[in-house]
DNA sequence: GTCTATATAATGATAGAC
DNA sequence: GTCTATCATTATATAGAC
């Protein structure tokens, strides 16, 4: 393959992916509801093109939501933190050139839909397995059912970010680091005392819930952590 | 004033009260995207009569977001539980009168908007107060910033709750209950337990972070809690 | 107050020339 | 691959009859 083939690879230059990041940028700061004809300028192409490339509106958010979604997994690798979700978008979004695709998943996700779904999983996963190292390690209490707690701190991670950004919309759009650094500076303080001190005082409400429901995956995760 | 006034109270046959429930229930349902001619479908009226009561669709959103948030405000009274914003939502929902506007109050919350914040902020007030009795009664533990606690259990409260609306929709739009009931189910223990026991086993994170922002708001709020 | 009819703008999508 | 021109549909909104 001597020249023709442009290996997938060659800077981003072909209009097929100048369009596809446009409308990255475009959802990801105004949501889904932008029209074609926005994204088209932003390529620098007729709204025909946008069509002709991704056959309908639906395949080009189905192409974005594919390439976002990889590229974040391909980074995000060691990028799992405390917070799971909302200290590994703050470290992606510190990089320029990935902001853009951080304020896509988080609208892809908001959105909901197929992909958004498998993408969340994905993000509970790394959580599952980030956590569970935590508690082998002795830094995370155990849980009784560590899945779910898992899919929790996730939905609440993202769920968090996501409102405060639409209560508190950065001026910018474009700006994605400044609005997550804001987020921060109202929550992290609390979100921390939560995460190591709790907020109740006693096992109150836990034995309460725990009597409610029967108490039922009793010695599957948590055998280490009586809690009488 | 013997027979010609309505006196606000008439059972709602009016149509302009029709069209706005019939409002309430589809954006509250699908969203804000949904047309006017829907909305005056389902009031038995024309569209043209939709702007003319409510002047545009803005207007009519408005009128909206006044008549909910005052409903519910007048509801929630003691409904605010430990989870906040989560439980009084809960119980309104369960009200079938009640379930669109609770449908509605969430939709306009993830929606952003002065309304929307304004609401939102009158839910953390709310909180701070529910937390401060309990902190005074010693069934939670005090916290070195009341107020940005509040606002963050507020936050990922609805938080949470909406995102896991939009990734696990009810299969019937208008079955707002068993889709509070779903989110209840997956993920009511692990809140529960991170409320009680937290997440990490030792107060590193904490003391790292206080560390980092210098501990600001030291004595102001959580004298009795050193956390040395 | 309520309607029919219409205006106007924008949407996603198609046809076909180059 | 890329364009211009156009279509069909829908959106919010207006004008004016009743």
């Amino acid at each position: 393959m001597p020249d023709g083939s442009p290996d997938r690879q060659t800077v981003d230059a072909t209009a097929r992916a100048r369009i596809r990041d446009a409308a990255i940028r475009r959802f990801g700061t105004e949501g889904f509801a932008v029209g074609l004809r926005a994204i088209a300028l932003d390529a620098g192409v007729s709204p025909a093109l946008v069509l002709h490339h991704f056959g309908s509106k639906d395949g080009l958010r189905r192409e974005c939501d594919e390439h976002v979604l990889g590229v974040i997994r391909e980074h995000k690798a060691a990028a799992v933190g405390p917070s799971g979700a909302t200290s590994a978008f703050l470290a992606l979004a510190a990089i320029d050139e990935l902001a853009p695709l951080v304020g896509y998943a988080l609208h892809s996700v908001g959105a909901g839909g197929e992909t958004a779904r498998s993408f969340f999983d994905h993000f509970v996963a790394d959580a599952e397995e980030y956590v569970a190292a935590g508690v082998a390690a002795g830094t995370i209490k155990p849980s009784r059912d560590e899945k779910a707690r898992a899919a929790y701190l996730t939905l609440f991670g993202f769920g968090a970010m996501l409102l405060d950004m639409s209560l508190h919309p950065p001026k910018d759009p474009t700006d994605l680091s400044s609005a997550i650094r804001g987020y921060l500076d109202r929550s992290a303080l609390a979100s921390v005392e939560l995460f190591t001190q709790g907020l109740y005082t006693d096992h109150r409400m836990l034995d309460a819930y725990l009597l409610y429901v029967g108490d039922p995956p009793r010695g599957a995760a948590a055998s280490d952590d009586p809690t009488p």
